[in-house]
DNA sequence: CGTTAGCACTCGTTATCGGTGAGTGCTAAT
DNA sequence: ATTAGCACTCACCGATAACGAGTGCTAACG
């Protein structure tokens, strides 16, 4: 569909308008040593590619700057992915080497990374605490009427919740019912532990204590049934170092979606394996229309965990991005392994 | 020092000014309905003001805006702390009737209304979970060669974290140890935990366990020392819809040190009790000299507990403020109670 | 026929300049 | 003490002109 040379011009000006955020004269690319065409061959070229939807002018007598298209084109033939060089790469390994006694802190630690490495903002979503199963259930009375109600799952991962405890149940009743509910509903995945006291655990005691409602009804508000994914943010303020986003009325609208959790939730739960690249428009979420989101999955076992992703202007050094995440993700997927196994 | 005059057009140039954020003029405040003085009259007054050092021109042609000093002696003598209006109690009241589980979801959710019901920034500091006591210590082995460390305490609040337990150490010999750790700690403030490990524990520990030593580090690690004060941030992006944080650059700065948590963390722990009002170049941190931080302590049990505060423009609707802050405070401390009993 | 030199043209950017108006300080009259 | 009057200042606005980077087109070149 395009010659080698427009290939060659378009992968120029991508470049060159990922470092320097300026429209693309003919000109300029002609003096690069690694062209040898003058800037009058170039302007045709240019006209052409403008014509193909690759290139958009700003105004007439400006350069040319890529469109959605040129940059979809430029990510799926022409991206070098550039090799993580030695310093990000160093800054990677402190990722195994430092010792986490928390799987947060894991997370929080690769938000943090990747936003420092490429002066973007970064987005992970974390594992889905849903889909661990329950390896111990229990709870601690705080004071005559509270009890801490903690769940632990076979990832190590701990959930609590404050409830409290009417005057006129005793303790030896709440302590059978959490026995019972421990013996019945060890290995059974949070999300399916609700339906499940009712039916095995409503049932087993049935026989022995006369409040079963009640008790029910206390487990029930013990047990967790929101927060599947958590997301880490690292980097929002990287946006303003971005020439594009120097209105601030943009920045404000970007920010705002970056704190609504749930739309960042659904935006990311949807997203198949692998490296994903949305490019402006290809974004649903009109807000960053004038972004790019790059993912990467994360899986341990074979089974997907969660996303890494990257929030950056349409002009965003997708090579670099790219073989950042590509890396970042098998790193977290061999340091979460041991959670997995 | 100031005639009655003078502070009343202080007064009204300030309002005015919060309100519009532009200079005001002689004019505009002799138009006022309250105001029976001509223009010529205003001037006067506005040039000993400024003499005085209470108002700034920002240039020779321009009205009149406050000064930090003029800030002050608004703040100290004149602002008119005004009701909460019925919408805005009615939004706290919310507080109330929510039911909640965590402690976290509480401070949360004050940030929230705050930096609602102001649209400016507002900053919690949550409560030191250092101070509290221990309650309860627990190991939960997760597989062979991990465990989770589980500590609650008399507030219901719970930390984890994840620990490796070497291969040649016996599940047995852990359990011990904890017992021995429940049985001898329970009670002490977490702050004193770690010293207190190694002289109680260690001593009784010596006398079963030939692995003292070991036994004693891996506790040590289970020990959380870390997270004394959590800071809760909400409203972050209203900054944006300021004029005075049009510029970009301007906005980094300020939205670059509410992302240090340990600066803020520091910021806020040195406060007095009360309501604080920390007017411009009064905060020690250059990023926020355009910037007022008004703060209000809550406590519980005549303990302080924490501090919320407000982050806004110096031009700041100080009256609506304190008084959000000082009813909220209290609503807190009420809310609390129970958590501290 | 592909390539390129030449040239007129476009248009955003910047600087300059006069007009406008909001606001001031000062003075003299009330 | 207050205020009307007035000259003065200066940011802001709009128009105009010079500038220059970049273009598209045409004609010449190898």
């Amino acid at each position: 569909m395009l010659t080698d040379r427009q290939r060659m011009i378009l992968n120029v000006i991508i470049d060159d308008y990922i470092r320097s955020a300026e429209p693309i004269g003919s000109r300029s690319i002609s003096k690069r040593s690694d062209v040898s065409f003058s800037p009058a061959t170039i302007r045709n070229e240019m006209a052409d590619l403008e014509e193909l939807g690759f290139l958009e002018q700003p105004h007439t007598s400006a350069g040319r700057i890529p469109s959605i298209k040129g940059y979809r084109y430029y990510v799926d033939h022409l991206v070098r992915l550039s090799q993580v060089n030695e310093q990000d790469r160093q800054m990677l390994r402190s990722f195994f080497t430092e010792k986490v006694s928390q799987m947060e802190q894991i997370i929080q630690h690769a938000a943090m990374i990747l936003s420092n490495l490429t002066n973007y903002t970064s987005i992970v979503l974390g594992p889905e605490t849903m889909a661990n199963s329950l390896k111990h259930f229990q709870l601690i009375p705080i004071s005559d009427d509270t009890a801490v109600a903690i769940i632990v799952t076979n990832t190590g991962h701990v959930e609590n919740r404050t409830i409290s405890i009417p005057e006129d149940m005793s303790m030896e009743e709440m302590q059978q019912a959490v026995n019972i509910l421990n013996s019945k509903l060890i290995g059974v995945p949070i999300s399916r532990l609700k339906s499940k006291l009712y039916t095995e655990v409503g049932q087993e005691l049935g026989r022995y204590a006369d409040q079963c409602e009640r008790l029910l009804g206390i487990l029930d508000e013990a047990i967790v049934d929101d927060d599947e994914h958590r997301v880490f943010l690292s980097g929002t303020t990287n946006m303003l170092t971005q020439p594009e986003f120097k209105d601030v009325d943009k920045v404000k609208t970007v920010l705002d979606l970056l704190d609504e959790t749930p739309t960042i939730k659904q935006m990311f739960s949807t997203l198949p394996s692998g490296i994903q690249v949305r490019i402006g428009t290809e974004n649903t979420h009109e807000a960053i229309n004038n972004c790019s989101l790059i993912t990467a999955t994360y899986s341990a076992q074979g089974k997907q965990l969660g996303t890494i992703g990257i929030l950056g202007p349409t002009r965003m050094d997708y090579g670099k991005v790219i073989s950042l995440l590509d890396l970042l993700s098998k790193d977290m997927a061999k340091l979460l392994a041991r959670w997995y196994k």
